[in-house]
Formats: structure tokens, C-alpha cells, sequence
DNA sequence: TCCATGATTCGTTGTTTAACGAAGTGTCAT
DNA sequence: ATGACACTTCGTTAAACAACGAATCATGGA
């Protein structure tokens, strides 16, 4: 009974974090699972630096945000997918609005982008997501570094990539990036630019004339869908 | 966007509705689905009755409550399984306890009682929930009362119970009445009491020494489960 | 009818906390 | 190094609101 009682109080706590307007503007805002910064939530939550700090510093400590600290960015983005789903329960009782109307998955595409030299923009964070839902990597290395499972080294060797080969030196195999534009992680390290050097090689992409751009070609896109099973999206 | 906007207030309203420990402790102890009066709830909550009333108003007005007058007491509830869904979701986010602890439907089941002239307690919740699950009755009545389907009468025909035969007095023909043990609505009116005086006719059910209580019979567990399809409870 | 009891409304008090600006910390660029 | 920028921490103020007791309303029973 008195455990009962503990989590009611905590679940209370919760509730109360989502209760308060500019803390909901907040969480609202994150339901496309973009990750944001301190200034730019400051700004939806329409309230001064300091208290978008102090509100997000109890979001975190109720657990409903999750921060990555990028540089003298802080990244927020909502902690797990019961977030959104308690965010949107509660939607849907406020209004007789069905929850479809809420804006969580759908979201705008965006184009390749190289991130120094690894594949970014919305190409990079699939391939990303793709890698861990595989089980080619999994988050069991420290800090942001994946480990590579011996399914992951098996497939990709078939690809033409040789994880021995990147392994031993300074850099992380692989690790998650945050991307600027798409606020979401995509796969960095020797192994992201391995990726994408045999995407130039192989003419899956090409570098745009701004040098950070990349476009996909047919050929690309056939090949992304054939070694990753990605769909092509635009 | 502006309709957006205003999902986002009114779903934190509600949020906030909840994030208050008192209301928390009310709303959680109405998570098995029993209606409990505003005396009660304000020593749930720990606070005055004053406080209590206060508190009940907003959670009627966030539409988290619903309430039933019955005599000079007014019966409390959650507005619906959407309330209680949301509030396992918080819980489920609180702890890392898992949702099935939380003291949702399991309840421990009361014997059977008459209240008047008609069958109250477990079995006449369960009576009651039965009727309106299998559609021989509906809530197209107006107020409390219920109306009886085409396919109602017919099965309750066959068990012995004419429905014209109840038809046309002051009396509703049938109504939900508001139990004082279980606090939920077991079946009355004409048709309720036809039901306990069946039961009594056919030995189904006998009368305790204290005139309040029924004990069902082998037989009677037999017939409630051959004519309703209700489970044999205890 | 009158009284007892459940429940709500009202007015007051005290606590909580959201808001801001100013000052402090850390990171990138020149 | 030094300034620019992102972000946080601190101290203060003002508003929101939970709590209570007293008064009021409503219902059921004597």
C-alpha cells in the first residue's frame, strides 16, 4: 500500500511537469522527435532563457525529456516513446479531436547532407535507424559509441566494408551524430565514413557543387534498398 | 495550428488536473471503477470536505470525473476507461514498476444482496453489466432508466419473464440503481424485481436470516450462468 | 414540521512557483 | 587571449491556488 502510494505521488509529479502551459508547449513541440535547443524551446514555451531552463531541468528530473549536450548546444528531445504516448492519450480526451490529428511520426523529408564525412540529413539518420533496427549495431558501447555485433560485420563485409579494418584506432568505429537539420541522430564515425566513401565510389551518390549536399542516384537508391533495405523516399 | 494550440492548453489543463497530489489520490483511488461519495473521497484525499469539493468540481470540469446524484449523496466516478488508461500511463512512466500492478479492474467480488425489491451486491452488478453487454437492454432511456431491445424481450421471455406485463405503470419498466456496497449501478425497476422474485420462485436464490441477504443456490448458479452466461463468482 | 446529515459556496490565509534580469560557466571563433 | 554566444544559476517579485472554517443549500427521517 504504501508503494501504491509512492507511485501515485511520483505519477503525480508527471503530470503536474506536463500541467503547466509553457511546459506543454514544450512537450507538444517535441512530439515529431526532434531533438531542440535550450533558446529555440524558450521560444515556443514564449518565456525568457532562464525559465525555459529551469522548466526543462524539471522535465529532465521527471523524466519525461532526455538532453544531449553537442558543442554549446544542449539538444532536448522527449525521453522514450511512452512520452508521446501518455502526450497524445491526453490529447485525445481533451479534445473529441480523434489522436490521429496529432503531429507525432509524419514528418517532412529532407535531403542528403554530408556531416564532414559521414552521410547526414534525413538519408543519413534512416540508414541510422535501419543499423540499430537490423542489430548490425547496438547501443552497448560507452558513451554514443555502437558495437558492432557479428551479424553487423558479416552483412556488411558483403557490402564491401571490413569492420577489422577500422578498428584499433582513435576514432570510434561508429557512434551516433546529432544532426543539425534533422535534430536526430545518423551513424558517425570510421564506419559513417566508410559508408559514404563507398557510396562515392559505387556513384550511389554525388557530391552537390555546395560541397556539403549530396544527391542519390538511381543507381543509389536501388543499392541503399538492396544492402539496407531502405525504402526509397525522395 | 491555432486548434492545435488549443488541444495543447486544454491537454495540459487536464495534466494539471491530475498533478495535484489530493486530486491524484482521489482520481487513483477511483481506479476500480467504484463510485465513492465526496465525504469519502475527502478523507482519500486527506483535506477538509470544503477542499474535497473544490478539488471534485475541477475534476468534473476537466471532464477526468463523472458524478450521479443519489438522495443527499452524490456518487463520484471516472468519466471513463480513457481516464483510467491514462492514469495506468503515468503510473507505467512513474515506476519502473510494470502497469499490472496497479489496482485497476481485480476487485474483490461481494456477495449477493437485495436492495428492495430487486438483487444488489455482486451478482447484481454483474447482472446489470450482462443485461446491457449482451444489448437486451440499452441506455436510450430516458434519465437512469433503460431501454429494453427487441432481442431483450424476446430472451427474457424465454426465461420467463413477459416485459409487456411490466409496461404502462408509474414504475420504470427498467432503470440503473446506484448500489450502496459496490457502488455501482445494478438493475431495478419492474424488471429487476420480476428477475429477484423469479430467482426466489425458482430457487435460485434464498433469503438470509437477516432479510437483506440472498445466498444463490448450486441451482441458481447454474441458471444465472445458463440464462445470462454469467461466470459462476463465488 | 423540524432536525440531522451530506454537500457546496464563500472569504481568508499561507504556500508554492512561474517569471524576469543579472551574474556566472563553458564552448567556439578570431 | 578575447569577444561572442549558448546555456545555466541565483535572487527577487508577483500571481496562482490549496487549505480551512463558517455559512448556506438540499435531502431524508423523526
Amino acid at each position: 500500500m504504501d508503494v501504491m502510494d509512492s507511485i501515485d505521488r511520483t505519477a503525480s509529479k508527471i503530470a503536474a511537469a506536463i500541467g503547466e502551459p509553457a511546459r506543454a508547449r514544450i512537450l507538444y513541440c517535441l512530439m515529431d522527435d526532434r531533438a531542440r535547443t535550450s533558446t529555440e524551446l524558450s521560444a515556443v514555451a514564449e518565456v525568457g532563457t532562464s525559465t525555459a531552463s529551469a522548466h526543462l531541468h524539471l522535465l529532465l528530473k521527471a523524466r519525461l525529456l532526455k538532453v544531449v549536450a553537442q558543442g554549446r548546444h544542449r539538444y532536448y528531445s522527449l525521453a522514450g516513446p511512452e512520452v508521446g504516448r501518455i502526450l497524445e492519450g491526453l490529447s485525445a480526451i481533451a479534445g473529441t479531436m480523434s489522436p490521429k490529428f496529432i503531429p507525432s511520426t509524419p514528418n517532412r523529408l529532407r535531403a542528403a547532407r554530408s556531416c564532414y564525412d559521414h552521410i547526414a540529413g534525413s538519408l543519413g539518420v534512416t540508414l541510422h535507424d535501419r543499423l540499430l533496427k537490423l542489430e548490425w549495431i547496438s547501443k552497448n558501447g560507452e558513451g554514443a559509441a555502437y558495437a558492432i555485433s557479428p551479424k553487423g560485420r558479416a552483412k556488411l563485409k558483403e557490402i564491401g566494408i571490413e569492420i577489422v579494418d577500422l578498428e584499433g584506432r582513435r576514432r570510434h568505429v561508429a557512434c551516433g551524430c546529432l544532426d543539425w537539420s534533422e535534430r536526430r541522430s545518423h551513424i558517425g564515425g570510421s564506419l559513417g565514413a566508410a559508408i559514404l566513401s563507398l557510396a562515392f565510389r559505387r556513384k550511389w551518390l554525388l557530391r552537390d557543387l555546395d560541397g556539403r549536399g549530396l544527391t542519390q542516384t538511381s543507381l543509389g537508391r536501388q543499392e541503399f534498398r538492396r544492402c539496407f533495405g531502405i525504402e526509397p523516399s525522395n
